[in-house]
DNA sequence: CACCAGGCAAGTA
DNA sequence: TACTTGCATGGT
């Protein structure tokens, strides 16, 4: 069943379409999980470059750990994550994860990714500040579990290649991914960060598609 | 100058 | 339930 549908067929074809003509991606950026996890808050409706001086303000003074985080004040917090935008919304949210590690894995990261990964998930999205693609985020790319994680792009993509519907729910683009491919970590990583190189080179909101890899995928009609 | 960026929550009707 | 608005910096 599981990829030799036509649909798993078809977006392996596009994985592979994409993988050839940008290459290994290389995802998610970030020394330590702990790195991860901040980088999923901080680049919420935020351009990655921003995010990446946010998180080298933090790492300047002092090594980064859960410990030191939850000992600054919001205030400072927000101070240093501020090129990340938003500084004052993120730096609660933030604080907002650690708490949850803190109150339910006795501040250990380990342990919280070591969660099992469903009930993991209805607790990171108890966390005021994490959505979905947040809590997938930290669940593929900090804890390896293979969630395909959805965003704007995917979502764009695949509606304007007639993949599926326009005003399709993030469960159902999920489903798209998670039903029709095997389940590895390793391939959802790399093709979630193929999709969003894709939305950013090629299929902008005003089209730009002379050089979309995928002109010859799907069912082309809105480009 | 306008527009966008690897979302989410809260407010309104 | 279904829209709308606030959050904010930095690059193109």
């Amino acid at each position: 069943m599981i990829s030799s549908t036509s649909t798993g067929r078809k977006m392996m074809a596009m994985f592979h379409l994409l993988l050839d003509h940008f290459g290994h991606q290389g995802w998610w950026p970030g020394e330590t999980r702990l790195e991860i996890l901040i980088g999923a808050m901080l680049t919420q409706n935020t351009n990655w470059a921003n995010v990446e001086k946010a998180i080298k303000n933090l790492k300047e003074s002092e090594e980064i750990s859960l410990e030191r985080l939850y000992s600054l004040k919001q205030e400072e917090l927000a101070q240093a994550i501020r090129p990340a935008g938003y500084f004052n919304v993120k730096a609660r949210r933030l604080r907002n994860l650690i708490h949850f590690i803190m109150e339910r894995y006795h501040g250990n990261l380990s342990e919280c990714l070591a969660e099992e990964p469903d009930l993991l998930r209805k607790g990171l999205l108890s966390v005021n500040g994490i959505g979905p693609e947040t809590a997938d985020t930290i669940l593929l790319y900090a804890a390896g579990h293979p969630i395909f994680v959805v965003d704007a792009y995917t979502h764009r993509i695949l509606s304007r290649h007639n993949m599926i519907e326009e005003d399709a729910s993030y469960e159902a683009l999920q489903s798209l991914f998670m039903e029709h491919l095997p389940d590895d970590p390793v391939l959802f990583n790399e093709f979630h960060a193929l999709i969003v190189r894709t939305g950013k080179e090629t299929c902008h909101k005003k089209p730009l598609c002379d050089s979309c890899p995928l002109l010859e995928w799907g069912t082309l009609s809105r480009h």
